[in-house]
RNA sequence: GCCCGAGUGGCGGAAUGGUAGACGCAGGGGAUUCAAAAUCCCCCGCCGCAAGGCGUGUGGGUUCGAAUCCCACCUCGGGCACCA
């Protein structure tokens, strides 16, 4: 018996896989193709155990579907634009594309052990100039076909280092780096129309029926449409021009219960307010020193001016109503001005509280006629509710029936109209930075924006820029901006503004159809691969990503460079849960946190201790792994010590997939003894004799060998990888203690082979060869379970009294249900419940249970 | 704050309306060995001497039967539009 070298042989099997060709895909028409593919990573130079889970499971799949008859495409590339890149030239010197493309070929050659089937023929970058070169020709075409344009919109403004700041820079209202308070400021930007596809992008979730639930019903919420009551309020004198304020609500149901008006402190309106108001000027200032993410306004103060201006109630022009200017309205949806019902909203409720504004109750649970204190109350829109006196002439009636009914009113009397609205946003595009893909257009005095002219594209980024100073090397650059207007040949100035990086992923998928195409996409290649069959990757891309690719595909298809068939792109999607990892820490003599490597700790007996001194250590539960908590463990490492399908085996053998996974070193350890034990048993049968056996041990490993064919194939069918393990344990524990004859355990190790090839591979091929096998085993078909071999003819019933289980019987498989009956009641522990009576009801669920009610 | 998930032995988990704890880890006992490593065999939810009882985050509900379905709550995680 041999022990198994994984130093000789992963290394061996991946160069016959490679001199095979087995992974270059190539279009063919005699079967069915199949396209597998994990969200390509970030180069930030070193992969980890997040990358060897997310690439194994498209591995098992991509290998399964190979051997299964499909023409397979898994290809990888690279989202290498980005900040981290310009972080590291700030702070290390050197320059982004250096160190993106260093990294690039490092974490390329960590990967290339793992032994993934990938295609690397097709490998990019987004950075390639040959890759965003065709982003900014689709760019043209998009803005030819006005699904871009340009707005003002609002950023992170760092007023000391003069730039723009991402959200995470922005640490408790501060730059990071500056830590001066950040302002918002206004910027005229680029931005793709998805509003104009937000019905569309909702009502095509329903045909999504390989994608988890949850990311659809993410995707809904995101989008957020509602349909709701517009109209205007008058104001009780004309100001500064504004005559009436429009609103948009949702709850127009409620409007008796109006308490103030508000607007955002950027409204036009409360704009215009400011240059006569110093005070209200000092409240939007303060307003506007505030992050611009969501989740800072929802979390900050509820804070609110009285602009003294007035406007009437619509239903009542005598009832006035005061104009607030607010922080936490978003100009950004509806109109930038609601109306607040304070006894039906927490928030509105919250701020009527504190600035002693009314608060009148439109109507009460149909239970408990209570006014409102300090509780809003809220009910679903379904539930019926009685109310205090509704315009409409409603008694009881639920919230949605009001709504309507309020609609319908008030497009009679005409004074508003029902509407559909969206949360969804419109997608700014535009980053003051300079690693990303250039906004191929011209600013012309004459002309205004032009866009490039193709042949001129790619509009590559300069090398030589310099990050000693914050802001973009772009705008800073001294020939770069100059070039001559494309329509009217006078000098011009380049766009300096990039991309979001969430362009360069909307769109990957479909360039991996054709790499090296002159063209964004090649007709012929996107309508033969497309679309991705299988997408795998991590939850936090559930909304963004996801929906930006899905907008994307369908603007590519109105540009001519995707089939109508290609709008949804991901037939499938599975979403992976984190690595996870116990976190070791140490005090300083200061009380402070010292975090501590895996590798570096020691266990004794009375608990974790640091290896080179002794020091106890506390051990903090599982968390993702981070540099920060140094709770990682290095897969070259792994790889290293006990070789790549130890690695991929228990990454995929300890949780199910979509959960969180805990790597510890004691289940790395156990994967790789059952590798061994697995070779083991395969140069045992190997080297046994070919005398026949003991027909009844031979027919009990057959039938072992097809249940686990039938498991372990519905399991990788069902994305039940940690099953599919658990069921290969089982058959390996069966064939170890098996008496079967020796060609009988080499039917069943091939099998075993086969079975564990899509997640062990190179063990799979080293043990095919072994046995003689001709060819590749990831070339070889995939095993069928024979039927005749998964029947069982006798089954065991649990016999429960009253629900709890009591007993069991041992039954014939096909036992009609009489008969099951009579035995279950003549069960000993039966007979002793029962006490000489009967049973008030007897339940017999064939091949599953018995229960009898007493 | 809002949206979406998850919670089961000492640990990772299995079971998606029908025997809770498959499989693995850790632990305990034994075999083999001069010894060790490796390997093999057995035990292993909690309480209880036992009979038996309890048990899937907490509290309620539906059902002959609930980890699984419903309601409320708690804790942890993901997302919140310029991290990728």
């Amino acid at each position: 018996m041999s022990r198994l070298n994984t130093a000789e042989v992963e290394p061996k099997w991946q160069s016959a896989w490679e001199e095979a060709g087995v992974f270059t895909a190539t279009r063919d028409e005699s079967k069915p193709k199949y396209y597998v593919l994990e969200m390509f990573p970030y180069p930030s130079g070193r992969i980890h155990m997040g990358h060897v889970r997310n690439y194994t499971m498209g591995d098992v799949i991509a290998r399964y579907k190979i051997s299964t008859g499909h023409n397979v495409l898994h290809p990888m590339g690279w989202d290498a634009f980005g900040m981290p890149a310009e972080n590291a030239a700030i702070e290390r010197g050197g320059h982004p594309a250096t160190w993106t493309y260093d990294n690039i070929a490092d974490m390329r050659a960590q990967m290339k052990p793992l032994g993934l089937s990938i295609d690397w023929s097709r490998e990019f970058a987004t950075c390639d100039p040959e890759y965003y070169g065709q982003q900014q020709a689709m760019f043209i075409d998009m803005l030819d076909k006005g699904l871009v344009y340009r707005k003002n919109a609002v950023v992170n403004w760092d007023p000391v280092d003069m730039t723009v700041l991402a959200n995470e820079q922005v640490i408790d209202g501060r730059g990071w780096r500056s830590d001066a308070p950040v302002e918002r400021r206004e910027l005229t930007q680029w931005f793709f129309r998805i509003s104009d596809f937000a019905d569309e992008l909702l009502s095509a979730l329903d045909g999504l029926d390989n994608w988890p639930e949850k990311v659809r019903t993410m995707q809904a919420n995101w989008i957020g449409r509602s349909r709701g009551l517009e109209f205007a309020f008058q104001l009780t004198a004309p100001t500064n021009g504004f005559a009436e304020l429009p609103v948009y609500t949702t709850r127009p149901d409620t409007l008796l219960g109006a308490s103030f008006v508000g607007i955002s402190p950027d409204h036009p309106l409360a704009k215009s307010l400011e240059e006569g108001n110093p005070e209200l000027a000092a409240f939007s200032a303060d307003c506007r020193r505030m992050g611009t993410s969501e989740a800072d306004m929802e979390k900050a103060e509820k804070k609110g001016f009285d602009t003294g201006l007035r406007v009437r109630h619509p239903l009542n022009p005598a009832w006035e109503l005061p104009v607030w200017v607010a922080n936490f309205i978003l100009m950004d949806y509806g109109t930038g001005a609601v109306f607040a019902c304070p006894a039906h909203d927490q928030r509105d409720l919250d701020f009527c509280r504190k600035y002693d504004l009314p608060v009148t109750d439109t109507f009460f649970a149909l239970d408990n006629p209570r006014p409102v204190e300090d509780e809003a109350f809220v009910p679903p829109k379904t539930e019926p509710v009685r109310w205090v006196d509704h315009f409409a002439g409603l008694d009881v009636a639920t919230g949605q029936e009001a709504i309507d009914a309020t609609i319908d009113l008030a497009e009679k009397q005409g004074w508003g109209k029902g509407v559909t609205q969206f949360r969804l946003r419109d997608w700014g595009l535009s980053r003051q930075r300079y690693w990303g893909c250039p906004i191929p257009v011209v600013h012309c005095d004459a002309c205004g924006v032009v866009p490039e002219k193709k042949e001129n594209l790619p509009i590559e980024l300069p090398r030589d820029v310099s990050f000693d100073k914050p802001g973009n090397p772009l705008d800073r650059h001294p020939t770069w901006r100059d070039c001559a207007c494309p329509a009217c040949g006078q000098p011009a100035k380049r766009e300096t503004d990039t991309m979001d990086t969430f362009v360069d992923s909307s769109w990957y998928y479909a360039r991996f159809t054709s790499p090296r195409a002159a063209t964004p996409t090649d007709a012929e290649d996107a309508a033969y691969w497309m679309n991705v069959d299988q997408y795998i990757g991590g939850i936090e891309h559930a909304i963004l990503h996801l929906l930006y690719s899905r907008f994307f595909a369908r603007a590519m298809n109105q540009t001519g460079h995707l089939p109508e068939k290609a709008i949804e792109p991901f037939n499938a999607l599975f979403t992976q849960g984190m690595v996870t990892h116990e976190i070791y820490v140490t005090q300083d003599d200061k009380g402070r946190p010292v975090y501590h490597l895996p590798e570096s700790i020691e266990w004794t007996e009375s608990g974790a201790r640091l290896g080179e001194s002794g020091a106890p250590v506390q051990v903090i539960p599982s968390a993702k792994m981070s540099k920060s908590k140094k709770n990682v463990v290095d897969p070259v490492n792994i790889i290293e010590a006990y070789g790549a399908d130890t690695a991929r085996w228990f990454i995929l053998s300890d949780s199910p997939p979509e959960r969180d996974v805990e790597w510890t070193a004691a289940g790395a350890e156990a994967a790789f003894r059952h590798l061994n034990r697995v070779w083991r048993i395969a140069t045992d049968a190997a080297e046994a004799s070919d005398a026949a056996g003991d027909a009844a041990e031979d027919q009990a490993l057959d039938r072992a060998t097809h249940r686990a064919i039938a498991d372990v194939t519905e399991g990788v069918e069902n994305f039940a990888f940690n099953a599919a393990v658990a069921k290969l344990y089982g058959f390996t524990n069966t064939l170890a203690k098996s008496k079967a004859s020796g060609q009988a355990r080499r039917r069943a190790v091939a099998t075993l082979a086969q079975l564990m090839s899509p997640m062990t591979p190179h063990l799979s091929e080293e043990i095919w060869a072994l046995l003689g096998n001709v060819g590749l085993v990831v070339r070889a078909p995939w095993p069928k379970a024979d039927p005749a071999l998964l029947v069982e003819d006798s089954v065991t019933l649990p016999i429960q009294i009253n629900g709890k289980r009591k007993s069991e019987i041992t039954v014939a498989a096909d036992l009609p249900r009489e008969e099951v009956e009579k035995i279950a009641l003549a069960d000993k522990a039966v007979q002793k419940a029962l006490a000489g009576g009967q049973p008030r009801k007897l339940i017999v669920v064939p091949g599953r249970i018995v229960n009898v009610v007493i």
